[in-house]
DNA sequence: AATGAATGAGATTTCATTCAT
DNA sequence: AATGAATGAAATCTCATTCAT
C-alpha cells in the first residue's frame, strides 16, 4: 500500500542513496542502477517506488530544499534585523554546506543536468528561494537598513557569491569556509548598507 | 593536412554547430549524432575531425574562452585603476552575454555536466580567470582604491553573481541585462571601495 | 539471484550459441549481435548476462576446456602406462573433435583471434594443458618407457600435430579422424619410445 | 601508371608495413589507417595500391610465402636424401622463424583471422606446402627410409609441430630456437625411420 | 513489496571505402 | 601518384523501463 510505514522508510532510503550516487558521481552519471546497487536493491524496485527517473530525482530536490530550510530558517527567524538575517542567511547557508555537504553536491549537480529541457524540477524551489531573499532586502530597504538597490540582482549574486564558494570547496576541500563566510558577510554588508 | 583551409572551416562549422546544441538541449543532450545533424553531415565526419567527444568539448570551451577573452579584455585594458578594470569586467561580461549568449550558455552546460569525473576541460580556464581577477583586486588593495577583503572570495563571488545573473537571464529573455550590469558594479563598488 | 535455474539456462543458451557462431562465422565476426539473433532475444540481453564481450568469451573458454577435460580425463585415467596414457590423450582429443566439432572450432577461433593484445582468455589453460602433457612425459621417461627428449617440445608438438589434423578436418569433412588418430598415435609412439 | 617502377616500390614498402603491423597489433587490429600510418601515408592510398583490403592482405601472404620459400628450398636442395630433406625443411623453418619472425608471426595472424568465410587467401599456399612435404615423405618411404605411414597425416604434423614451436616462441623470446629445432628433427626422425 | 528477465533506444567509436582534386 | 574529406555500416555498451511472478 502507498504511505505504509515500510514504503517510506524505503522511499527515504532510496531518496538518501541517490543524494550520495548524485553527489559522488554526478548527475547524469547516477543512473538508476548505480543508486539501486548502493542500497543493494533491484533496479526495478526503484521504478515500483518512483514512476521514473524524473519523480526520483524531483523527491530529492524536494528532500534537500527541506534540509536546507531546516538548517537556514532558525537562525534567519532569531533575527530582527535585514541585516541580521542577511548574516543569518548566509552563515546558515555555509554551515548547511558544512554539514550536509551531499546534499548541496548532489542539489549542484541536479541544477546542472537539468538547465535545458522540460524537465526542471529546481526552477521552483530556486525562485521561491529566491523571492524570500529579495523580499529580505526589500524589508531592509523600507527599513532604511539598506541602500538603494535592485533587490533581485542582489538576491541572486547572494546565491551566485554562495554556489560560487561552496563550489571552490568541492574542489577543494582544504579551503576554509568559516573564513569565506566571513567574508561573505562583510562582502554583502558593504554592498548592501545604507548611506 | 592539419590547419587545410578547409580543414579548418569544417572544424570552426563543427564547433559552432556543437555550441548551438549544447546551449539548447544542454551537455550530455548534446549527442555527437545531434551536433552532426545540426549541420547535416555524418557522424563518422565528427570523429574524422575530432579524436573524440571529449576532444570537440575542449575545441568548444577553448573557443568560447577565447571569443570571451576578446570580448573582455580590451574594455579592461583601456582602464588604469583597479576599480576601472573591475567595472569594465563586469560590463564586458554581460556585453558578452549579450553579443554571444549561446556561448555562454554551452560553457555553463559543460561547466555543469563535467563536474565530476576525470573530464574537466574548462578547469584551468576557470583558475586563470579567477586568477586575473584576484590579481586585480590585489593591485587595487595594495593601490589604496580597495578596503581589506580576501581577493579570491571576492573574485569567486563576482563570477558567481556574473553566473546567477546570466543564468536568469538564460531562463527569462526579457530580464534587462544593462540594468543588471548596472546594479552589480554599484554592487561590487560598494563592497570593495575603501573607507 | 545469481545462479537461478533461468538465469542459468540463457547463460548456458548464450554461452552455446556464442560457440556455434564463432565456430561457424569465427571470432572476429561473432558479434554480440549475432549471437543474440542465433537465439532471437536483443543485444542486450548478453550484456545483461554477461559484463561485456570478454566476460562471454571467457565462459566460451571455460566451457570448451571443462567439456574437454571430461571427454578426454576419464580415458587417460584409465591407462596406467604413460605411453598408454598418451595414446589416451591422443585418442581422446581426437574423439573430442568427433562429438564437439564445434567446441573446438570456436577454442580455435579465439585463440587464434586473442593472440595479440592484453585478452588472453586461454593463456592459462593452454600452458595447464601443456605442463600436464609435459608431466606425463617426464614420468615415462622416468619409468623408462620414453627415450631421452625436452618433454615441453615434445608436448607442444603433440598439440601442434593434434590441431594441424583437426584444423585439416575443418576444412575438410571427409578427413578420416580415425585414421588421423591412429597415425598420430603411431607417430608418437615412435617419436617418444626408448631405444 | 600500373608497373611503374615508383609503383612497384610503393607496394613492397606497404606490404612490409602490413606485416609489421598484423605482427604487432593482428590480423584484425590492423587497419588501413594503422598500416597507412606507419609509413605516414594517407589511408586513400593503400586502396589506390590495392583494390581492397583483402587484395592488401593476399599480397602480404604471397610475399611471406615466397620469402620463405627462398629461405627453406636451397637448403632442402642441397640434401640428397628425403631424411636429409626433412631435416633441411625443418632447420630452414625454424631459420626462417629465426631470421624473419614478423613474416611468419604475420602469416600466423592471416591464417587465423581468415579461417572462417569466403576469404582464404593461404589456402592454396598451404596445401601447395603439404602436398610439397607429403611428396617429400612419399619419396623417402619409396627409397625405404622411412617406415610406412600416411605422408599427409605425417606432413601436416610437422607443420604444426613447427607451428606450435613458433608460436611458443613468440610468446616467450627466450626460448631456444635452436635447441627447438635439433629437438623437432629428433622427433620426426624418429618418427618416420623404417625399421 | 520486490525481483529477475528482457527490451528498445540511443550513444560513441572504428573502419574500409569512395571521390574530387 | 597521392590526398583530404566524407560516408555508411557495424560493433559494443549503457540505460530507463516494463512485466510476470
Amino acid at each position: 500500500m502507498r504511505g505504509t510505514f515500510t514504503e517510506q522508510a524505503r522511499g527515504i532510503q532510496i531518496v538518501s542513496a541517490a543524494i550520495e550516487v548524485i553527489a559522488e558521481h554526478g548527475y547524469s552519471a547516477a543512473s538508476m542502477g548505480r543508486i539501486a546497487d548502493r542500497i543493494g536493491v533491484s533496479r526495478a524496485l526503484l521504478n515500483y517506488h518512483f514512476r521514473n527517473r524524473e519523480a526520483l530525482i524531483e523527491a530529492v530536490v524536494t528532500e534537500v530544499y527541506a534540509t536546507g530550510y531546516r538548517a537556514v530558517r532558525p537562525g534567519m527567524d532569531a533575527e530582527t534585523t535585514a541585516s541580521g538575517q542577511l548574516r543569518a542567511f548566509i552563515r546558515g547557508s555555509v554551515n548547511f554546506y558544512l554539514q550536509s555537504p551531499q546534499h548541496i553536491a548532489a542539489l549542484t549537480e541536479i541544477i546542472a543536468g537539468t538547465q535545458k529541457g522540460d524537465f526542471r524540477p529546481v526552477a521552483e524551489h530556486v525562485s521561491t528561494e529566491l523571492e524570500a531573499v529579495a523580499l529580505l532586502f526589500r524589508d531592509g530597504q523600507r527599513a532604511g537598513e539598506f541602500r538603494d538597490f535592485d533587490p533581485y540582482v542582489m538576491a541572486r549574486s547572494v546565491r551566485g557569491a554562495l554556489d560560487a564558494t561552496l563550489g571552490a570547496r568541492a574542489a577543494d576541500p582544504d579551503l576554509d569556509l568559516d573564513h569565506c563566510g566571513d567574508e561573505l558577510i562583510m562582502l554583502f554588508e558593504n554592498a548592501t548598507k545604507a548611506g
